[in-house]
DNA sequence: ATATTTGCAAATTCTTTGCAACTTA
DNA sequence: TAAGTTGCAAAGAATTTGCAAATAT
């Protein structure tokens, strides 16, 4: 947890952003965690922890983080925004249970080498990309 | 536009759903266009043919409409859901250029039939499936 | 007839923003 | 100390909802 957190604290050096308390807890927060969470539960969270830092914040250093590259937002089609760190967490895709709504991860080399294919065959530069599927998970299909 | 029409119909027949005026010209207005559009977009052209829909029953419209499977929402990071029509259009994959926003459509068969593979090596019962690649687009791309 | 749908306006939910006070470098 | 950041409360934007009147079957 320490790497991620150095490489964060670095890109916010070169890039003129400061290192605040604020900002610390909630990295930390974000690295500590391998679930995917909302803006409302990362607050959550860190009111938990006896960290009071307001909702506002926390929407502004998400923002920040995503477009820094170190988080990445994810619809998951339930009307509000879901994250996941990126650093130390590979590239993956979901499968979202539209009954239970559970969230699957899976990755597949071979998917991820078409994407880049097809990309390049249309003089497109890839920053990222989402692949989500939708449907009954194995529990939910009994019938 | 008669087809799709009439397949929308008798959907809502068969499911006690009753065929009003205002649900005709939503889906006249969503079957005579291949564009993305927003709730708002929609509202406006309706308001445009001289049809003053309420934006309440807009969205309820494309509640009902999604859910039955006629149309699907995306997101393209705007803020707000864009529908297209699946009726008579293709299932296909969406490159979003992140600097000037245009989406650009795209098909290929290997990344479907990998779907499908994965979906069902883990017991997942596919309804509908989203990929989309964000990146820059050609034109934007000059340096 | 009667269950469904509509429009309106108010309410919700998620997210963003202005600004004065406060930190960080 | 100067620039960047925070918290608060207010503003915004998209969407949903309660309810009485209207409409489809």
């Amino acid at each position: 947890m320490e790497r991620e957190y150095e490489v964060a604290a670095k890109y916010l050096k070169e890039h003129s952003f400061k290192l605040t308390g604020q900002r610390k807890k909630i990295i930390d927060a974000i690295f500590a965690t391998h679930e995917h969470f909302s803006a409302d539960d990362l607050h959550d969270v860190l009111r938990e922890k006896g960290e009071a830092i307001s909702k506002a914040t926390v929407y502004r250093t998400l923002s920040l983080l995503a477009e820094s590259g170190f988080i990445e937002s994810r619809d998951f089609g339930r009307g509000q925004l879901y994250y996941e760190h990126v650093l130390g967490h590979e590239h993956h895709d979901h499968m979202i249970c539209t009954s239970c709504g559970k969230v699957f991860e899976f990755r597949n080399a071979e998917i991820e080498k078409l994407k880049e294919r097809i990309a390049k065959s249309r003089g497109f530069r890839m920053q990222k990309h989402s692949l989500r599927i939708f449907g009954t998970c194995k529990d939910c299909f009994v019938s």
